[in-house]
DNA sequence: AAGACGAAAGTGGTTGA
DNA sequence: TCAACAACTTTCGTCTT
């Protein structure tokens, strides 16, 4: 039977320029009809599966027959009816108008949760890449969708909204946070309807995400403040210090962060403006300097920037 | 003129009854 | 569902360089 395309869009056979093709489905290899031409194997994706990056909530799921691949919205599999190399002879004349409608439903079902799926999974595909986010974000956003698909969390809410509220929440679990605002402006999904979102989906799947971790943040900020690495190593031990004295917990952890760098800039001779650091990373300069006053104070260290601050200036 | 500071009022989100 | 609450923002006047 003929098909719209094979893997990678071809539609016609380059041996014999026929458009008839059959799936072994057993070898997962696509064949001409025709002269017999092997056009694409291997469509049971062996590559390893998310779990090798997941290790503690492995246990958590382990329903059989794990996505191989996630990011595809078929996983490189897909069984659809009429397509097997003798499944129409195997069907006796009289019955055969009735296997037509079948194949066609079959399509028609198929292709319309395909279709939301694989959108979604393309809009996921823009955002992973236009917010530079590691691959295992990108496989987690899409299995936790999926889930989120089949437990019917989707209907009455924007695909997209659901895809920016998972990549908040997957983001902070896997360490690489983005705040709202940045997923907010790459998604083009407002940020109250993203954090609604992000609330029903995380208690609907019961996703325990915790705070953000100031550090994490520290890394991005200061490549996008164009600061040393001297001063990400400041900014990171400074954090270490704070944490030990229980003095960034319930506050803002983008405000530590821009406190933390502001301080480390400041003592590593790169000074940045109040402005400058609130800009990049998004908080206000009173936010800045109220933290500022806090860490400062806490770690008796008030004197040193202060002398720094004006021998900079 | 630019940057830092901080007071005061306003905003949005969380929490607990 | 509502009110209380903390964190954060906005706005603005003041001080320093």
């Amino acid at each position: 039977m003929p098909l719209k395309s094979i893997s990678k869009g071809i539609t016609k056979c380059p041996e014999c320029g026929c458009k008839f093709f059959f799936e072994d489905e057993t070898r997962g290899e696509t064949i001409c009809g025709k002269c017999g031409l092997l056009l694409s194997e291997a469509h049971i994706d062996t590559s390893p599966d998310w779990r090798s990056f997941d290790d503690e909530q492995r246990s958590k799921r382990t329903r059989g027959g794990a996505p191989l691949t996630p990011t595809k919205h078929d996983k490189g599999i897909t069984t659809e009816i009429g397509r097997g190399k003798g499944e129409f002879l195997k069907v006796a004349p009289s019955k055969r108008p009735q296997y037509y409608r079948l194949m066609k439903w079959q399509k028609r079902l198929v292709e319309s949760k395909d279709r939301n799926l694989s959108f979604a999974l393309s809009e996921l595909q823009r955002l992973v890449s236009f917010l530079g986010l590691p691959k295992s974000v990108h496989e987690e956003v899409a299995k936790k969708y999926e889930e989120a698909v089949e437990k019917g969390l989707v209907r009455g809410r924007s695909m997209e909204s659901v895809i920016a509220a998972l990549l908040y929440a997957v983001t902070r679990d896997l360490d690489t946070p983005r705040t709202l605002e940045e997923i907010a402006e790459a998604s083009g999904v407002e940020k109250r309807e993203i954090g609604r979102t992000y609330r029903y989906i995380a208690r609907e799947l019961t996703l325990r995400i915790l705070p953000a971790k100031p550090d994490s943040y520290i890394p991005r900020f200061a490549s996008m403040l164009g600061l040393s690495d001297k001063v990400q190593a400041k900014a990171i031990n400074l954090l270490k210090h704070a944490k030990q004295k229980e003095i960034t917990s319930g506050k803002g952890p983008t405000g530590v962060a821009a406190a933390a760098l502001y301080i480390a800039a400041v003592l590593e001779g790169e000074k940045k403006t109040q402005r400058e650091i609130a800009d990049a990373i998004g908080v206000t300069e009173v936010t800045i300097r109220n933290r500022f006053k806090e860490l400062a104070n806490q770690l008796g260290i008030e004197e040193e920037v202060e002398r720094k601050v004006k021998e900079e200036s």
